[in-house]
DNA sequence: GAATGTGAATTTATTCACAGCA
DNA sequence: TGCTGTGAATAAATTCACATTC
């Protein structure tokens, strides 16, 4: 396989990434097609050599006394966040945070094809998530075949703390290979799957935490 | 004031401390009055001098030989993220997330307290978001002297993109000095506004930088 | 004996500073 | 001259290892 090695990019560079790629859309959107480490690092808020550094982690996409083209950095940004080509995703829970997260348009634009959404609950399975005919809420009984018939890559679960883990064992089973728990708990999936949690009152603690209250 | 200094502790410590926060929870109420940073650190995955140390930063509450009483350990985590006592919450932007977030019932439970929720849409304003008679979707053009009466203390902003960085601008001027931003886009806040953005894409965006695909 | 609390060692991440090239 | 790319220096975070205390 053509690429760079994943793992010369370290950790703490990965999500800045993501951050690169929205600055660099907006500003092609403006028909800004140059741009130099030192302005990007002023609209984004970091180090010039920070921003530098981890471009060089996977490739030389500048030119020396002048800046990068904000195409090819693009371009490669994609490629190495893997933005290059559709990932199937499904939503499990078919709740409100599940039902906002089925209509967020952010995602379709990025490479990620909402494929299906599955619940248990008998009153909000057959509900109608998307545009397609198709995008209708399914059984989780089914959960298993599809993801694998789908080749599902991603899946988001939105259920209750109580069915998270079991949720991710089934995903995990049927061959999916990374998934965002929003759950209030952390779980456990098996070596080779990949978990992120989205705590949300987790970040409102963060800030709890930084915040002075006078209090006696 | 009592208590310890915030700047000793970490960044990196901070979003732990809510980690262990819940599983203490999880602990308590399985009746277990005492653990080791040992145990604990099978639990969640990491590594017990980490937690030891991340402990150390605000005091010393375990008894060598033996371990730490879950209750102690409880109160003094919940002291240092601030939760013992209420924050009062608003949520602005009325759309299918902060309808969402408005439901989550875990907010409550850590002394997070919902006042008010806002929209700029006249179909939503008026609408009920809680069981409170007076829980209804205001207008924006309340958000400021309302922010200010009621002495908001932390804002969820779920708007637009385009509208997240005036609504932000607001916000700290009418007196709130916390922003959990949801809207997919870097907002600046004046000093002594803490901003924390959770950006549903960039996660997404992390996994797949993981996943390797095999594309020809 | 067992587990804490913490200096020391290590690893990881960030920033500096400058050689090298357009 | 101006900005990239990167070694070297610094800072931050993690882990080790052990003296200390119950």
């Amino acid at each position: 396989m053509r690429g760079i090695d994943k793992s010369d990019v370290p950790a703490a560079t990965v999500p800045r990434l993501a951050l690169y790629l929205r600055k660099l859309r907006e500003l092609r959107a403006r028909g800004v097609d140059r741009v130099s480490s030192k302005e990007l690092a002023e609209m984004i808020g970091l180090n010039a050599a920070q921003i530098r550094k981890d471009f060089s982690y996977f490739g030389e996409f500048g030119t020396r006394g002048v800046g990068y083209e904000v195409p090819v950095l693009l371009e490669e940004i994609t490629r190495c966040l893997g933005l290059d080509h559709t990932w199937s995703v499904v939503i499990v829970g078919a709740g409100l945070l599940g039902t906002a997260l089925a209509r967020y348009r952010g995602f379709g634009e990025q490479g990620f094809r909402l494929v299906g959404m599955f619940d248990s609950s008998a009153t909000v399975i057959g509900a109608r998530f998307g545009p397609g005919d198709d995008d209708r809420v399914r059984s989780v009984h089914e959960l298993d075949e599809f993801c694998q018939r789908e080749k599902v890559d991603i899946a988001m679960v939105t259920v209750p703390a109580g069915e998270a883990e079991s949720t991710v064992q089934r995903l995990a089973a049927a061959g999916v290979k990374a998934i965002l728990n929003f759950a209030p708990i952390k779980v456990t999936a098996p070596e080779g799957v990949l978990v992120r949690d989205v705590d949300l009152s987790s970040e409102l603690m963060s800030l709890s935490f930084y915040l002075d209250k006078e209090h006696d």
